[in-house]
RNA sequence: GUCCCGGUGGUGUAGCCCGGCCUAUCAUGCGGGACUGUCAAUCCCGCGACCCGGGUUCAAAUCCCGGCCGGGACGCCA
């Protein structure tokens, strides 16, 4: 059977198989570094103790060649990790060609975008490939999380008819000769699965956003966690849920992912609780007395994104909740006060006057960039067709999803959470596009 | 989308401002050779590059224009 090089022990016979990391030839010594998902190990070959023909294959042998070798791990204090493999026969299961598109070993660094064009080889840097057993890892923590909570894993469909937010972001496709997109956000369908009765729902699926943005910090297929929950007294019940759902990941990491944290760097991840919760209005006034001054209804700026973490992190805070937004800088499904018992003609006046009335909503910051926000939801049909109108969209288009407000519609609330963001902000990448395995950005659509 | 910066062997770079001595630097890599304890092995010999198109000039890697591609900032968002 086959062993990682992490689970060798001395005196035993093995077959261990992997790349060739490094060759190093003396003469009638060779020494091969073989590397593997979980490690490496030295296979040495003194031309006194292998056969001529295994000497010859060694000697010949081209890196990142993929090679079996069996033999015998023996105690070597001068072998890099105490033991090393002497083996009795050495299989070259393919050879790489050369030169390489890029060096494994890192000795010479490789712009981002060289290791984009060739990832399956750059994720063979044990920093990289460390960054995706982490974000693995997350996904498991993130759906035993969830189960344990009583959730039920959904998915909604990626083909749709109409946007959850507007037009302009949506990739359009082909449907049988007819317009449709791709999704950009589960929103509504997770919304409408409140009036199902499934209660508390939860997705981990990729999303299509058309931006052309060009930035370290968007991408045009990301992949998020999603909660719904119905039954909320409001957005703070949610809150409460993604501030566990993060610190959860984050003591679990802490405590799993040694290894690859290590790899990366980091000793151990820190966050400091409970995440404190201030106000848009809040916002605004530190803001102030950092210099920067905002229009009441504004959203965030980049700049002022960054003070707040300045402001917080003074603080021992690398996490913190942004809340109760302005109607206006939020999506039409966003719970505002005073909405409910109203005819739509009634609540569409009240936002004409006040388009700035406060929202149950919230952002949760980390390190200074936004990575995650929800709300609660309005579930009043009234106030719904008077949100949209208000924001411009043609209520016809929200047919379907109207449907589901008119037979009762528990109040509910959910965010949306970047998977990419999140990783980004807890491993200090400095792309997101380090987050992704074949990232799609605006101009890059291969491999 | 707007703005700023960049594109030199397989990879990462020096040279560009101030055009000629660039037959282009250094490292790594690759090919060959020497070497029995390396761990970025060492030593010797060799190989390999100025993004594309146009212009200026006696002369362009170097200056100008356009394109493509890349890096970053901003807007917007997860």
């Amino acid at each position: 059977m086959r062993k990682y090089t992490n689970e060798l022990k001395p005196n035993e016979e093995v077959e261990v198989a992997g790349w060739v990391h490094e060759k190093r030839i003396h003469g009638k010594l060779i020494f091969l570094v073989l590397r593997d998902r979980e490690g490496f190990v030295q296979v040495t070959l003194s031309k006194k103790d292998v056969d001529e023909e295994t000497f010859k294959i060694a000697k010949k042998i081209s890196k990142e060649s993929v090679i079996k070798v069996i033999g015998i791990v023996r105690n070597e204090p001068k072998a890099p990790n105490g033991i090393e493999i002497v083996p009795k026969k050495i299989i070259v299961l393919n050879k790489a060609q050369t030169p390489l598109p890029l060096d494994p070993t890192e000795k010479v660094p490789a712009n981002l975008d060289t290791r984009l064009d060739n990832r399956f080889m750059d994720l063979r840097r044990p920093r990289i490939s460390a960054i995706f057993k982490i974000r693995s890892k997350i996904l498991n923590i993130v759906r035993e999380f969830f189960h344990k909570r009583g959730f039920i894993e959904v998915h909604t469909p990626r083909i749709i008819a109409t946007g959850s937010e507007g037009g302009t972001e949506l990739f359009a496709l082909d449907y049988f000769g007819r317009e449709a997109f791709l999704s950009q956000s589960p929103q509504l369908y997770k919304q409408m699965l409140m009036a199902s009765g499934l209660d508390k729902v939860f997705e981990i699926a990729t999303y299509f956003r058309a931006e052309e943005h060009n930035t370290v910090w968007h991408l045009n297929e990301i992949t998020a966690i999603d909660c719904e929950v119905a039954f909320i007294d409001s957005h703070e019940d949610v809150m409460k849920i993604l501030e566990e759902l993060v610190v959860t990941v984050i003591n679990r990491l802490n405590e799993t992912s040694k290894k690859e944290l290590s790899i990366l760097g980091i000793d151990e991840i820190y966050v400091k609780t409970p995440f404190p919760r201030i106000s848009y209005d809040k916002a605004l006034e530190i803001l102030n007395d950092f210099g920067i001054k905002l229009k009441y209804g504004e959203d965030l700026t980049t700049e002022a994104e960054k003070k707040l973490y300045e402001y917080f992190k003074q603080e021992g805070y690398d996490i913190y909740f942004i809340k109760d937004y302005p109607y206006i800088t939020r999506p039409f499904y966003t719970y505002f006060e005073g909405l409910e018992d109203k005819q739509p003609e009634e609540i569409l006046e009240m936002l004409k006057e006040n388009p700035k009335i406060k929202t149950r909503s919230f952002d949760l910051d980390y390190k200074g960039r936004e990575i995650s926000s929800g709300s609660q939801r309005i579930h009043i049909y009234n106030a719904l067709v008077a949100s949209l109108k208000f924001k411009g969209l043609r209520v016809e288009s929200f047919k379907y999803y109207l449907e589901a407000f008119k037979y009762g519609m528990p109040p509910h609330g959910g965010f949306g959470l970047g998977i990419e963001r999140f990783l980004m902000q807890l491993l200090d990448l400095k792309n997101i596009r380090e987050a992704v395995l074949f990232p799609r950005d605006r101009n890059r659509l291969t491999p």
